[in-house]
DNA sequence: GCAAGGTC
């Protein structure tokens, strides 16, 4: 440590923010300090003395406000038709004070001259680190010699203020330069795509009827495009949603003591002929039997983590429907007025000198909350219980918490009240013990099926009577032993289809943003009004977001370009490689580089396939008068009328990349469409009329198909319909797909289509037998009922093994006979394991491997064929029934079954349990 | 007029 000979050293220290000066001073004067005002009012300057390491110091401390500096680029480019946007890759930039700080900046130059030392007090992450560099820029420039350090502290508590002023050390020019590097890197794309895009859309098309368009901006920022990629993208995902229908078995038994509703333990079948020979097996041996009662166990449910920026967001928008901007600003003014601590942190763990019970005995006099809190601190209670660590620490604040009691002020609104609320009572609730209660789970088997029911009884509801916004439903069932027998109350085969998941609502948006790395803590909020504010995405009542025309034809567009620019990919390469500079694994030089690099050749790429934004638009909005474009939309032929909206009629379209449709010329208002087979190669309506459908008339379309792309057996040339009548139709897009965009952006757990009828999953009440709409399949009139002709369409030869294993669950398969009205004395096999829903006609199984007859050991009934397991194959043979190989099972000898499909999508190569198209993230698939 | 990051 330099020191000057004898005297005191006069040391400016600079915080990173007003509450933060305040603090240290607080803590380093022991209250003692002076206080005077510096040229911005917010930054007050705080005076006093302090020995660091021996060394007499005159302390002033004072502040900035977050960055002190913007990056912009040279005069001579900041015009927009200065220059071309692709020279923003190369242009000049510099760091200057804007007009808002000059003030600040002032203080620390004024400062600054009368200092030897500048200690930075700069928040330890790299924005502080960048922003320390910033004040070291303009202090130095007025004194070139003053000596510098840094203060590295976690929290703004005695221990760690004076330890942090005993031990300064050199700034981190690693992390400084780590920001400089993303700051260029977003500048430069922000404002090179906002630029292009901006001037190539705005005045091309009619965005709104404001007649604003002169002002808007259509701004492109790495953080603002994945956020509403997210939206688009879920929005897409509903689109393409074909709702398809499953079945499942209820059971209820009502007995004196009570109700209880049993579930099916297979769940659910997609298979109707499985499930209806299952379902008539049972109601014709209803008789339950109580299988095991299981003694209740217990269970817990958990507090909360401390509290940090995005879960008090996330919660607020659920519980009071704030939005996250809103929560943010409300909790800006209890912070400010001192009643909750820093809103802005990541962390959700508190330090282990947190004094966590004086917090809590703060809120004893509340008049609502007060006698939990007071009943927290009684140690007899045992209520208590130190609060759970979350794995999260920005070492630079804790959780948010109280930090002073109110009952409510009188300037506050329903917003403060609410925001401060959740506030106390997260954190009474991270400090008490979890709630308890007992389950029950009842299984039962009726004619070999099983079904289970749980009862809860709530033993201590702890944390969960303070956290009013979180439950934990009780119920109750019947006590049975096992062994019991019973007629169930309602033995029912009931219907359901599946539903596309819904819009992201703020809470799934800050989450998929938090995933990511999309954004700060600080400024998701930001991000998420942003997309508002530009008209890019609407929210509803309900808080969930759905993308605008605007929003959607960005994305779109570039997404046809085949870029993921809408995608949170291009953050996380910049994220990791700012991790790099930062750990001085790569120089900054070095990323700008290569990353800058890349991205002008992107931009310049999507410039040259401008096209398709424009195209995208041109879906979406009627081009602006004020263009000389004549590029002028073809009508199409028309087909029929509109049978969706009945406003419009639908016409026959191609689209650009070559796929035709017959849709609606009412859009986007009417999306009601019908996709064409993938091969179609030439398509025209004629005037021959159908004689089936209707409402009339539909034409009848002259369909030419690529030889190449369809099956053998079907014409190149079909006169066809898409009223729904056209089998041909149907078996081609069954088996070529069509060019629906739906169907080419389809997550890969979805089905793919084979709606004929329309691809228009908004209306989602069609029927998925028929195709047509009014009724459901269950109703449908073409239907034959189930149990007169209920067989499968398998029509395999026999299968001679009479035992598989089921390679999915892993377990052993059961042979067993069907009894039932249409199917008697048929067999079948079925995965005794729970959840699995593996089910297989036994002579659909083609085994040509001509083993051991079937029936032999399955004895009288056939009902349980005991079996030794299957599965790993024989000898030195490799388990050829493995996923992946084409065929999921093996017979008991080893052999390789064939046959047996997934009754979902037909794939042989797993069961429906284990199908993909089952398997999505937002678990509504089923 | 453009980005995202601090914060009053």
């Amino acid at each position: 440590m330099s020191r000057r000979g004898g005297g005191p050293v006069t040391v400016l220290n600079v915080a990173e923010k007003p509450s933060v000066a305040k603090s240290v001073a607080g803590i380093l004067s022991r209250g003692t300090f002076r206080t005077r005002e510096g040229r911005s009012r917010y930054n007050k300057i705080f005076e006093f003395d302090y020995a660091i390491n021996g060394q007499p110091c005159r302390m002033l401390m004072t502040s900035v406000i977050g960055h002190l500096m913007e990056l912009e680029f040279a005069d001579r480019y900041r015009k927009w038709h200065s220059c071309d946007p692709a020279d923003l890759y190369q242009a000049p930039v510099m760091k200057h004070v804007p007009e808002d700080k000059k003030d600040i900046k002032k203080t620390l130059e004024e400062e600054a001259r009368k200092s030897d030392w500048l200690v930075l007090w700069l928040d330890c992450d790299r924005e502080g680190e960048n922003i320390a560099f910033e004040v070291v820029d303009v202090c130095r420039a007025v004194k070139h010699n003053l000596f510098i350090r840094r203060a590295h502290f976690s929290a703004l508590i005695d221990r760690d203020i004076h330890e942090a002023v005993q031990n300064l050390r050199d700034p981190n020019q690693l992390f400084a330069e780590a920001v400089d590097a993303r700051q260029e890197i977003d500048l430069r794309i922000g404002a090179s795509f906002t630029r292009f895009q901006t001037m190539l859309l705005r005045d091309r098309f009619a965005i709104d009827s404001t007649g604003e368009e002169r002002s808007r901006v259509i701004s492109y920022g790495p953080c603002q495009f994945p956020t509403l990629g997210f939206i688009v993208e879920r929005y897409w995902e509903i689109q393409a949603h074909e709702p398809e229908e499953f079945w499942t078995i209820n059971c209820s038994h009502q007995s004196e003591e009570g109700l209880a509703t049993f579930n099916w333990m297979r769940g659910h079948l997609f298979d109707y002929a499985s499930a209806v020979i299952l379902y008539e097996m049972c109601v014709e041996e209803p008789t339950a039997t109580v299988m095991n009662v299981p003694h209740p166990r217990e269970r817990f449910k958990y507090p909360p983590y401390p509290l940090n920026t995005i879960e008090l967001e996330k919660r607020a928008s659920r519980y009071f429907r704030l939005s996250s901007e809103h929560t943010m600003k409300v909790a800006e003014e209890l912070y400010q007025a001192g009643f909750i601590s820093y809103p802005r942190t990541e962390t959700d763990s508190f330090s282990s000198r947190t004094d966590l019970r004086a917090m809590v005995e703060e809120q004893t006099r509340h008049p609502a909350w007060g006698s939990y809190a007071q009943r927290l601190l009684e140690p007899e209670g045992g209520l208590w219980r130190n609060p759970a660590n979350g794995g999260h620490d920005d070492k630079a604040h804790p959780p948010i918490h109280p930090t002073k009691f109110s009952s409510g002020e009188s300037n506050w609104s329903r917003d403060h009240l609410n925001v401060y609320e959740l506030v106390v009572r997260h954190y009474l609730a991270c400090v008490s013990q979890p709630a308890v209660a007992a389950e029950t789970t009842v299984e039962i088997d009726i004619a070999g099926e099983r079904f289970s029911a749980s009862g809860r009884a709530i033993l201590a509801k702890n944390y969960l009577e303070v956290y009013r916004f979180e439950s934990w439903g009780g119920s109750v069932i019947p006590v049975y032993e096992k062994g019991q027998q019973f007629i169930p109350t309602t033995l029912t085969l009931d219907a359901a289809v599946t539903r596309p998941p819904p819009l992201l609502c703020e809470a799934d948006l800050l989450s998929c943003m938090d995933k990511a790395g999309i954004g700060t803590d600080a400024t998701m909020h930001d991000h998420i009004k942003k997309l508002l504010d530009r008209g890019y995405a609407t929210k509803d009542a309900n808080t969930r977001f759905s993308p605008t025309n605007l929003g959607e034809a960005l994305v779109m567009g570039y997404d046809d370009m085949g870029y993921e620019l809408w995608k949170p990919n291009l953050r996380a390469l910049m994220e990791h490689d700012m991790n790099e500079v930062s750990v001085g694994r790569k120089t900054k030089a070095e990323v700008l580089e290569t990353c800058l690099q890349q991205m002008k050749a992107c931009f310049l790429d999507a410039r040259v396939k401008k096209s398709k934004l424009l195209e995208a638009m041109t879906i979406f909005f009627e081009r602006s008068n004020n263009t000389d474009e004549s590029e002028s939309q073809t009508a199409g032929e028309v087909v029929r009328r509109c049978n969706l909206c009945n406003e419009s009629d639908m016409a026959l379209r191609k689209n650009r990349d070559g796929n035709f449709m017959v849709g609606c010329m009412n859009y986007p208002q009417c999306r009601n469409a019908v996709w064409l087979p993938g091969p179609t190669l030439e398509a025209s309506v004629t005037t021959n009329v159908c004689q089936s459908c209707g409402p009339g008339p539909v034409y009848k379309i002259l369909f030419k198909f690529r030889q190449i792309g369809i099956p053998p057996g079907f014409d190149v040339n079909h006169l066809g319909c898409v009223g729904g009548c056209d089998d041909i139709l149907k078996q081609l897009i069954d088996i070529c797909g069509t060019g629906s965009r739906s169907q080419a952006r389809r997550t890969p757990g979805t089905a793919p289509s084979n709606n004929i009828q329309g691809s228009n999953t908004r209306q989602s009440n069609v029927c998925i037998h028929c195709q047509q709409r009014g009724h459901a399949s269950t109703n449908c009139p073409s239907r034959v009922p189930a149990s007169q002709n209920s067989r499968p369409t398998a029509t395999n030869p026999r299968n001679d093994e009479s035992t598989v294993s089921c390679n999915t669950c892993g377990s052993q398969c059961v042979l067993r006979t069907a009894n039932t009205e249409a199917n008697r004395g048929r067999q079948f096999f079925s995965c005794p394991t729970q959840g699995c829903s593996f089910f297989a006609w036994e002579d659909s199984i083609n085994n040509s491997s001509g083993n051991a007859t079937t029936g032999s050991n399955s004895g009288g009934s056939g009902r349980r064929g005991s079996r030794g397991r299957g599965r790993g194959g024989r000898g030195g043979q490799s388990s050829g029934g493995r996923r992946g190989s084409g065929t999921s099972f093996v017979s008991a000898t080893g052999e390789p079954v064939s046959g047996i499909r997934c009754f979902s999508c037909g794939d042989p190569s797993h069961f429906a349990n284990a199908c993909p198209n089952r398997n999505t993230s937002n678990g509504n698939y089923f």
